[in-house]
DNA sequence: GTAATAAATATTGTGTGCAATTAAATTGTT
DNA sequence: AACAATTTAATTGCACACAATATTTATTAC
């Protein structure tokens, strides 16, 4: 056995599992929003800035047009946004959030909260710190492919 | 705009980037071997003990049977691993390395040691302390959902 | 001004993740 | 022993991720 392959030790995987983790706890807190995790990411960005294209969402969330035109047709047939073709460019598909989209963030809003609430430390000094290195070692990891 | 809502304050985004873009930089480096990054996860728990269950394999990679069964069945028809059940417990499946599957850890070997030259201190005290925090991170969330 | 190139999105196909259900075997209880 | 409850995998169905390709539109070269 070679000690330098062994799971716990991988850094890939304490990434691995934890984002999963995350995923999980916030599952029960999207379903009352009829939301799956990824929807609720893109409708941060949404929420952020409306009328953004595909892909400015995709850099944002740093996900293709493979994975972000499917998750939003559902987002549209669930009512919450429109896509349309941009007119200044007709390569560009637009994103405008609905009433009812626009509306949901209302309700989001109480789920940071709630896991604060359930994890203590999970809004605070401590979390932003991880947040910032992940951040940074994202950077990193990204930086390393496209010299 | 709700601030608690945005995008780079979230601590699960921050995992979330970080877990794929960690998983593109390992891509490239498992597919000469012909593997898909959790393929690889579960060879690395194979590697540390041959011969477990579906279930202790799961356990270890926090992963259920609806994704177990299909990823093992493409690493038996790969020729690496073969699977039965279990004489003692017949509901259990027990998974075995192949003679192949064994003689893969020597080429696996060199990714670890690819990455840290690669990204300098990736081995190093520096992300042997990120990923105690992930780990305690996931033990925390996942006590959360099970009281 | 047209041909080549690039850019933005959509489509296709493969492989996860995971909830929910099913099926079979084992264990516990009476 | 008989039967209920539990355990283990497999199956089904849905929603990502992402590589590769195709399609449409815009930009660049000439």
């Amino acid at each position: 056995m070679k000690p330098q392959l062994q799971l716990d030790r991988q850094l890939c995987f304490a990434l691995y599992a934890a984002s999963r983790a995350m995923t999980q706890v916030y599952q029960p807190l999207l379903a009352p929003l009829g939301l799956t995790y990824p929807q609720y990411l893109a409708l941060l960005v949404l929420w952020e800035q409306d009328g953004i294209t595909v892909k400015r969402l995709g850099e944002r969330l740093q996900l293709d047009s493979g994975t972000l035109t499917p998750l939003l047709k559902r987002l549209e047939s669930a009512g919450l946004l429109q896509r349309q073709r941009s007119k200044d460019d007709e390569r560009s598909v637009l994103i405008h959030l609905t009433q009812t989209g626009k509306a949901l963030e209302e309700q989001a809003a109480v789920i940071p909260a709630t896991l604060s609430c359930r994890f203590g430390d999970a809004g605070g000094e401590h979390s932003a710190q991880l947040r910032d290195t992940l951040h940074q070692l994202t950077r990193l990891l990204q930086g390393s492919s496209q010299p």
